[in-house]
DNA sequence: TGAAATGTTGGGGCG
DNA sequence: ACGCCCCAACATTTC
């Protein structure tokens, strides 16, 4: 062939990329494309924080592309067009993408595909979403045996990746859009785009001396610490292949055999099939986008009280460690996955406001922000979902944060206002004895905001609706 | 990938 | 010495 368009989606890389591997061993010149699509970024279920990690994406992929002779070709519209226009200003024979599953993508890659000779490779995902299903073909809804199953097929070893193109011929007439400048005040984001960062961040969670993978295990809920990989970002927009990980992680499991350091790093490998499930669980019932998957909690009769969404929003519960974390979230579009939890659990099990409001935020801020990681993520809090969390566990966010913040570190690096307050009181300051309150210059209702609601209230009231929910469900199916 | 309520046990103080 | 109470500490159940 002469010349094959390779469409980057969320493949952001070219070491590993059997689009790519193929384009260029079968074409004689390979045009590499990204469209803005403006049903992806002007959506209301993106920020500027994740715009701009893609547009320095965008400015890496283009950099490593200069080096190998070629160059990024960026368009903007809807993808239809975008071909339509394009197929009447240059000759090319195929279109070569990465395979891409969740709903919009799949819906668009049909269209295409109707009109277009489009040939898909690979995906997100090591294993396809329809690839790993019980006996009787059907999907599995619980984590366990889904991991179980996915684990019996092979794994993939280091020597399997594919290499990158040695030299890309992209033709040297094809207009481009710029790519969209980053705003300045993001250009200090601690998630450093593109592959070269994405590779790092790897090799220095598992390859280096005493990597933090070993101490995955236990580290990994310890908000005040490193222990987790912060690859999120790059997953996200393949700047690093679920194949790339899963070999390096399979290296280091076989290279320890046993032992808690076998366990940390097997930790991890869950949570990899974790990302797996989900894509496979909003791929097999694409409607929990829209509603819970379980039935019975369709009926969940939620508070919704904007003026308390707005507190959580802006970090101003009251309860330190749901406000570090929010902030956290919104200056570095990035939160540790135990607050995560953590301030899921206060939306939904304390404030009574509907799960989908928090996932919508989460997509807003996120820079990692995926449907279906970040859907799978908030059912399971909810307890509406598969394999969730069931609806009675409430965590007590004052006992999480004691757990996983023992020494505070965590809360007062993003509220630098309670540093002085000690740590017996640092997770609920509003014990704290007036007189000390002054003398901290942390006096609750001036300094720093009261608890917006009283934990035990809120447990007891969230058992009572959801139990309600679950009644009513009952009922309604009657005989 | 909880937490609270409730139940059980056992050591020590004490009459 | 003995029984009784108290109450941690731990276990089990419940939400």
């Amino acid at each position: 062939m002469k010349n094959i368009l390779w469409w980057i989606r969320r493949d952001f890389r070219l070491t590993d990329n059997e689009a790519l591997f193929q384009a260029a061993a079968r074409a004689e010149f390979v045009t590499p494309i990204f469209i803005l699509d403006p049903n992806l970024i002007r959506s209301n279920h993106v920020g500027e924080k994740r715009l701009n990690f893609l547009y320095g994406g965008l400015t890496h992929l283009n950099d490593d592309l200069l080096e190998l002779g070629s160059r990024l070709i960026v368009r903007e519209g809807h993808p239809l067009d975008v071909f339509s226009e394009l197929r009447s200003q240059v000759n090319f024979d195929a279109i070569f993408a990465e395979a891409d599953f969740s709903p919009y993508a799949h819906q668009r890659d049909s269209r295409i595909h109707d009109q277009f000779p489009i040939e898909f490779f690979g995906g997100p995902t090591l294993r396809y979403p329809m690839a790993v299903n019980k006996s009787n073909g059907e999907p599995y809804t619980v984590f366990t045996p889904y991991s179980r199953a996915w684990k019996v097929q092979s794994f993939p070893s280091e020597g399997q990746l594919l290499p990158k193109p040695d030299r890309i011929k992209t033709p040297d007439d094809i207009e481009s859009h710029p790519i969209p400048p980053i705003s300045a005040s993001l250009r200090q984001s601690v998630f450093v785009p593109g592959e070269a960062e994405a590779q790092r961040r790897l090799k220095a969670f598992i390859e280096t001396d005493r990597a933090p993978i070993y101490g995955y295990r236990t580290q990994r809920d310890r908000m005040d610490l490193d222990g987790t990989s912060q690859l999120s970002p790059y997953f996200r927009f393949g700047m690093l292949s679920a194949k790339q990980a899963f070999a390096v992680v399979n290296t280091a499991i076989s290279a320890v055999k046993m032992g808690e350091e076998y366990e940390s790093a097997n930790t991890w490998l869950n949570e990899l099939i974790w990302r797996e499930f989900y894509q496979s669980i909003l791929y097999n019932f694409p409607h929990v986008r829209k509603m819970s998957f379980r039935e019975n909690l369709r009926l969940i009769e939620w508070e919704n009280n904007p003026t308390d969404f707005e507190a959580w929003c802006n970090g101003e519960t009251g309860y330190p460690i749901i406000d570090a974390a929010m902030r956290q979230l919104s200056q570095t579009g990035w939160m540790h996955n135990r607050a995560r939890m953590i301030v899921a659990s206060f939306l939904v099990k304390d404030l009574l406001i509907d799960w989908r409001w928090g996932e919508r935020w989460f997509m807003q801020h996120l820079v990692d922000g995926d449907p279906a990681a970040n859907n799978g993520g908030w059912q399971w809090s909810a307890g509406t979902g598969t394999d969730a969390a069931p609806y009675f566990r409430i965590f007590n966010p004052i006992l999480q944060a004691q757990k996983f913040d023992p020494l505070g570190e965590y809360v007062t690096r993003w509220l630098p206002e309670l540093s002085g307050v000690p740590i017996q009181f640092l997770h609920k300051p509003w014990e704290m004895p007036l007189e000390l309150q002054e003398a901290k210059h942390v006096v609750i209702g001036r300094d720093y905001p009261g608890p917006i609601i009283d934990h035990a209230f809120a447990r007891q009231r969230t058992l009572e609706r959801f139990r309600l929910a679950k009644d009513k469900f009952e009922r309604g199916k009657g005989p």
